[in-house]
DNA sequence: TTAGGGTTAG
């Protein structure tokens, strides 16, 4: 007999709460002996109620063999329930192969013409929503409006939640204007989507609407969504505002508004309100905790991340895969090595290890500690890497100056079909910067066109710097001009690609025009300007930049501020000034400036000088050669033999030896090294009869070639 | 009285 939509016959109630009870248990012998004992009495299979409760009960449990098993002899599987409960149990594991399992059931369904009702298209759209499935989700879409009527709060929201997860914020608006009811899931829905694409405005629209009908619909899920939009000091009073509302409706002391709250001030740049609500919030979990090692890592702190995990051990709490996150990440800012390598420990004896994000965590903190090869040993571990972890490995090779590798881990990317977003270009084209590869970094450019990403800060940035190291200045001020907006960071790149060029007056001019924006000079501005008046000889300039870096910034000049006045000056031949200047200073004297004025000394050829300041960075116990190597030639064009042999023997006590100079230049797409006294470079050979061709024409045109006394070529 | 949608930590 068909008996679909049958109710419950009142006699089985109690067998009813008693599945329900093992089910919520998820206690798999009992129900299993229960399973049995329905048997035994006949009510499996003649009551196809039950037999849809127990079915739920295998796959709420994950046992999804015994489910399907069961399902194989159902009784009546023109009954939508079975179908849903199997569709709804596997898409709610979130996995692509569960996902996947759901879609090929919901096919079987239709196959077998049963009809599919609400409860299946809820269970279909979140499965193609985990699958990324574009076309699927449309599809189910117009299903949806086939099958279910056009008031279904559920599934409406579903379909909203589909394609904000797709990204598809556009399509997601338009089913969300047209419902005909909707909820405060569905106004969450909206909200949160709006907030994972970083559309903050539309986010905040949507709140305020909300907020403006009456404060009956905002509740947790709400703020928390709103709240985790807001990542950067620009929304900060948005999110003061929002934190008041928790506040004034009693919602602060929900733990994770509490949590989304810590987050917003830490993205927002006030951190001292993230640590004040996380220690008044009396319904702290791991997640809170998690939120607040966070913070503090990613503000810079990540001393306090330590102390803090070390607290939330003695509080009983358990750290979960975010947390380690966390101190992964406080671990890279502080460069404790030692710490994150027993945190790696942890994670192998915990079976954490094995998790893409964990590990991207982990190379992450490797390459930020400078250990590459334990960085590469994790992203080698990864049979699938994502996207996030590509990214992640190539700006690891940047930061430890191994840019051929990032480029070529970069080619290898593209080569196993995975796409780059903004942050992977930038990183490359960061690689390409340090290599001066012009071609390969236009090629990044026409990727960058091709497919219509923006040029916001991060991309814009690299890109604009990429052509300023590669000495492309008209495409600088293209890029430049284009990028919708320009942080502090992008300006400086700008300023020193310009004064890197030999254009130092454009580069002021710009420095200008930043002020006149609004835009705050940082440190990083000053060492470029100071740079640019340096290589235009400005003397009298840079001493002003100098004195206002303090003076109207607010700014305590650093030691590389201080070592590029030392270089105006060295550089303008005001020798005995720069001295004067090191030596009053109210700064550790620091090498690099004694390096500076000896290295000016020789290039003015005032040996008494550079042989004072040779002495005063020998006393500070340099490890560079170079330093003993100028020294050397002072004393040598001084004509102080014996003060050469104690420079040698200085640096055999102290283990320096000359480093070979190393050069490159990129040619039809291969870029070439050469290292002094190499001799296996394939064309060293005709390499050599050009230097010496030009060398003749050099001294036949009444240069005077200058060799170093102590080099070896 | 069997099956369904949302949030915070990377």
């Amino acid at each position: 007999m068909n008996q679909v939509g049958a109710a419950l016959h009142p006699q089985y109630r109690s067998l009813l709460t008693k599945l329900q009870l093992v089910t919520y248990s998820k206690n798999i012998s009992s129900g299993r002996s229960f399973h049995g004992h329905l048997l035994k009495t006949g009510v499996i299979p003649s009551c196809v109620f039950l037999c849809n409760v127990l079915l739920n009960f295998y796959s709420k449990c994950c046992f999804f063999s015994d489910a399907s098993l069961f399902f194989t002899d159902f009784p009546c599987n023109e009954d939508a329930v079975p179908w849903n409960v199997l569709i709804n149990a596997h898409s709610q594991m979130g996995l692509a192969h569960h996902s996947l399992s759901a879609l090929q059931l919901f096919q079987q369904m239709l196959h077998n013409c049963t009809l599919p009702n609400s409860h299946t298209f809820t269970g279909v759209l979140s499965a193609c929503a985990n699958l990324e499935d574009h076309l699927m989700a449309r599809q189910a879409h117009s299903l949806v409006i086939k099958f279910v009527t056009a008031t279904d709060v559920f599934v409406y929201t579903s379909v909203l939640r589909a394609y904000c997860k797709l990204g598809s914020l556009v399509d997601g608006r338009k089913v969300f204007d047209e419902m005909l009811d909707r909820n405060s899931v569905t106004w969450s829905t909206m909200i949160s989507g709006y907030a994972s694409q970083g559309l903050v405005n539309e986010a905040f629209g949507i709140f305020r609407v909300l907020v403006a009908g009456g404060n009956e619909g905002v509740n947790e899920f709400v703020l928390t969504g709103a709240l985790s939009a807001f990542k950067s000091h620009e929304f900060l009073e948005t999110g003061k505002q929002i934190h008041c509302l928790a506040v004034k409706n009693g919602l602060l002391e929900i733990g994770s508004v509490a949590n989304a709250v810590v987050t917003m001030y830490a993205k927002c740049g006030n951190l001292d309100d993230s640590v004040q609500v996380f220690e008044f919030s009396n319904d702290k979990n791991s997640i809170s905790w998690s939120a607040m090692i966070t913070a503090y890592a990613q503000s810079g702190h990540g001393d306090k991340s330590l102390v803090l995990f070390k607290e939330m051990h003695y509080c009983g709490m358990k750290p979960n895969e975010y947390t380690v996150v966390g101190i992964l990440n406080a671990c890279s800012d502080i460069d404790a090595t030692n710490v994150g390598m027993q945190v790696h420990g942890y994670l192998i004896k915990s079976g954490f290890e094995s998790q893409v994000y964990i590990v991207t965590a982990l190379v992450d903190m490797y390459a930020k500690c400078g250990r590459i090869i334990d960085a590469q040993k994790g992203f080698d571990s990864l049979l699938q890497p994502d996207l996030v972890m590509w990214t992640s490995m190539i700006g690891g090779f940047v930061q430890n100056g191994d840019n051929e590798s990032a480029i070529s881990l970069y080619c290898r990317m593209q080569r196993e079909g995975i796409a780059p977003n903004e942050l992977t270009l930038a990183s490359v084209l960061k690689a390409c910067s340090g290599l001066s590869a012009l071609e390969q970094g236009k090629q990044i450019h026409a990727h960058v066109v091709k497919n219509g990403f923006s040029l916001e800060v991060p991309l814009g940035s690299a890109l604009s710097t990429m052509y300023a190291k590669c000495g492309n200045l008209d495409d600088v001020n293209a890029i430049f001009r284009r990028m919708p907006a320009r942080d502090v960071v992008s300006w400086n790149a700008m300023i020193s690609g310009l004064s890197q060029n030999g254009l130092g007056l454009e580069a002021l001019k710009l420095f200008e025009e930043m002020q006149l924006q609004g835009v705050n000079p940082d440190c990083v501005t000053f060492v470029n300007v100071l740079t640019a008046c340096s290589h235009m000889g400005l003397v009298d300039k840079g001493r002003e930049y100098f004195k206002s870096i303090s003076k109207n910034f607010n700014i305590d000049p650093t030691t590389e501020h201080y070592a590029c006045m030392v270089d105006i000056l060295g550089r303008a031949g005001k020798l005995q000034e720069a001295k004067e200047f090191i030596e009053s200073a109210p700064i550790d004297h620091g090498l690099s400036l004694w390096h500076i004025l000896l290295s000016a000394c020789r290039n003015h050829r005032n040996f008494e000088l550079g042989a004072y300041a040779g002495e005063r960075l020998m006393e500070l116990c340099s490890l560079e050669s170079s330093g003993y190597v100028l020294l050397s030639s002072i004393y040598s064009a001084l004509g102080r033999l014996d003060d050469i042999e104690r420079v040698r023997r200085m640096m055999n006590i102290r283990g320096v030896s000359k480093e070979p100079g190393c050069s490159w230049i990129e040619l039809k797409n291969q870029v070439h090294v050469f290292v002094v006294g190499d001799l296996l470079h394939p064309e060293i050979k005709q390499a050599r009869a050009e230097i010496w061709r030009l060398s003749k024409l050099m001294k036949d045109a009444g240069h005077l070639l200058e060799f170093d006394s102590t080099s070896e070529e």
